[in-house]
DNA sequence: TGAATATATGAACAAGTATTCATATATAGA
DNA sequence: TCTATATATGAATACTTGTTCATATATTCA
């Protein structure tokens, strides 16, 4: 298994490992997207927006107030947010109501949480 | 519950909830450290070091060449992967042979990856 | 129709980040 | 000790991205 040979600029070392593993990973576009999933929640405003509408749905004046940013910043977010199929949104007049639109986020945030708690 | 007032500017639409919503927020920090976390996700490119390492661990080595990159290039991310204790190495001679960290990580790829298939 | 206002959006700017390049460190073997 | 090599790392660069600012859109109400 480890037939040790010249390496990293020319040669592999564990050559059969390499390949082994090189036949298991998935293909390179879901990798893609599922980095482009995660970069969403690598964001505080959006993991805030989040949170706070786990709580209740909201409009955009109720969360730019909330989190104590402008209008623009939390409606550009949004887009994001919704971009990623994580919210949707419901007009009511002018105003226009956000709520959760996934079921995982709860269960990912929760996992995250979990992991950063178990650090000293 | 929904007394609209002015808003945006000066105002807010539905203070009441806003208020509600305010205190059941986590506190900054641990949304923030959140944030931090799951952008350690939002790269191709470590999504792709984790996955190599769920079959088995490999040396820098391996991993440059398993996804085709330099090997300093790969030796910056499990540097950030590290820190974010989600990998751990080991060294044997002058090899360094690194594996997962975190027992949470699969079970987070796989509601992302629920998530990004429930798409049509 | 005209004024007020809730939201969306494009452009610009600042801050953050992934990769590359050059080089340092550390270990094995002669 | 000297050479080879596996890995780490600092600096520079190119690219990405979050926020702001100005403005557009859409809807309500008079």
């Amino acid at each position: 298994m480890t037939e040790k040979s010249p390496c990293c600029d020319i040669t592999i070392i564990h050559e059969e490992l390499v390949e082994q593993v090189r036949q298991s990973m998935p293909p390179e576009e879901a990798l893609f997207n599922l980095a482009e999933f995660f970069k969403v929640f690598g964001d505080t405003t959006r993991i805030r927006i989040l949170y706070a509408l786990f709580q209740s749905e909201m409009c955009v004046c109720d969360i730019a107030h909330l989190l104590g940013m402008t209008q623009s910043a939390i409606s550009h977010q949004l887009r994001v947010l919704k971009g990623a199929k994580l919210v949707r949104n419901r007009k009511e007049g002018r105003v226009v109501y956000y709520s959760l639109d996934d079921d995982h986020i709860k269960a990912i945030f929760d996992q995250g949480y979990q992991h950063i708690q178990e650090q000293d």
